[in-house]
DNA sequence: TGTACATCAGTGAACGCGCGTTCACTGATGTAC
DNA sequence: TGTACATCAGTGAACGCGCGTTCACTGATGTAC
């Protein structure tokens, strides 16, 4: 808690990232404020810009973060259970375990969208999640494809969206990738 | 523009919410203050306490006016069509059209959620939403029917969302509700 | 192994800004008689 | 129809606060020789 810190931190960078993820799980992205985190992080409020610049430089990175998280998370999935379904589930269950990363990540108003970083990372989730479709027992082609892809992502998004936001019935449990799964599954009956 | 105004705005509590509206879709509910507020509607910068208390107020009664406003799009679509796609189509084109409604009334943390016009107009639209599947051919029943809801309000809400966020490509054209179609079409193959 | 120096990370004081809130006020409206 | 008075909507000055940004600085680290 009260640990000595000597004068340069080690790794301030990192730290900045995991406060940033804290406060905005607490009160939104938009309640950021730099001099916060700095204090969070237990560094004086002019250290930050130091490593970001400003907070659109900071969020960029935070975006970046996020969308090679969600990234590893569905290529996993795809080599673990290789099925849509599956693939599905861990979106979800990526935005309830990185809620702060996911709420940024969709809201591009708030980071550099045309960042290079951020272009790939996000390149390469959406690469995992179009693979995903060709898991699928008959898989479409064409534009019967593309609709698929777009009806997967649109729902699995739409779910953890509203689980986010507390929009859905109690009963419905803790645990938003299971609650999901049976949604999910409607889709390819 | 520059119109004379007596010292009574006449309708303050609507202008105030007209400009909400528009501030928010400049730069989301967030970056909201009441001050700028005033300024749009050419009134003091003390003056919109008076309606609302506070930020928190403002925005309940934005939730109230988009869940109403929704229901009133789910019930008008379902008495026009008669189908569970057709809802959803509307419900895309709500969140298009209403765009800074929709992204409140979806953050809860912004306003007042235990309200009880706030809890109203949200059942009204639930309603609405859920009264869609019985249009289905072959409506479900029990489990079956509360999964087909989640799915399609899933989706929809997925797809409006993304939609908004502009995270889809270019091609799917500048009508969200048409490019919703085949794409909720999708979960009834 | 030791020294000199460049580079870098973080400091802390200062500034100006927009915000929400408070409060005594004033102008307009509605109502009782 | 006219007058008196209560109520209400909006004013404007004042306040304290947290913020981002700037800037000369200092302590630590790495590197060349």
């Amino acid at each position: 808690m009260t640990e000595k810190r000597s004068y340069h931190h080690g790794d301030l960078r990192r730290a900045l990232l995991t406060a940033a993820a804290e406060a905005i799980a607490e009160s939104g992205p938009a309640a950021l404020s730099l001099r916060d985190l700095a204090r969070r992080a237990g560094v004086s409020h002019a250290a930050p810009a130091h490593h970001f610049g400003d907070k659109a430089g900071l969020l960029t990175a935070l975006a970046v973060e996020g969308f090679s998280l969600l990234a590893d998370a569905l290529e996993e999935s795809r080599e673990r259970a290789g099925s849509l379904l599956e693939s599905g589930v861990a979106y979800v269950r990526f935005a309830e375990g990185h809620r702060a990363h996911f709420e940024v990540m969709f809201q591009p108003s708030l980071y550099d969208r045309d960042d290079p970083e951020v272009a790939a990372a996000r390149a390469r989730a959406a690469t995992a999640l179009s693979a995903g479709v060709s898991t699928l027992d008959e898989p479409p082609a064409g534009a019967d494809a593309r609709r698929t892809e777009l009806a997967a992502w649109s729902i699995v998004h739409g779910f953890a969206t509203l689980w986010l936001a507390g929009a859905f019935p109690d009963q419905l449990g803790d645990d938003a990738g299971e609650a999901a799964r049976p949604v999910i599954r409607r889709l390819f009956d």
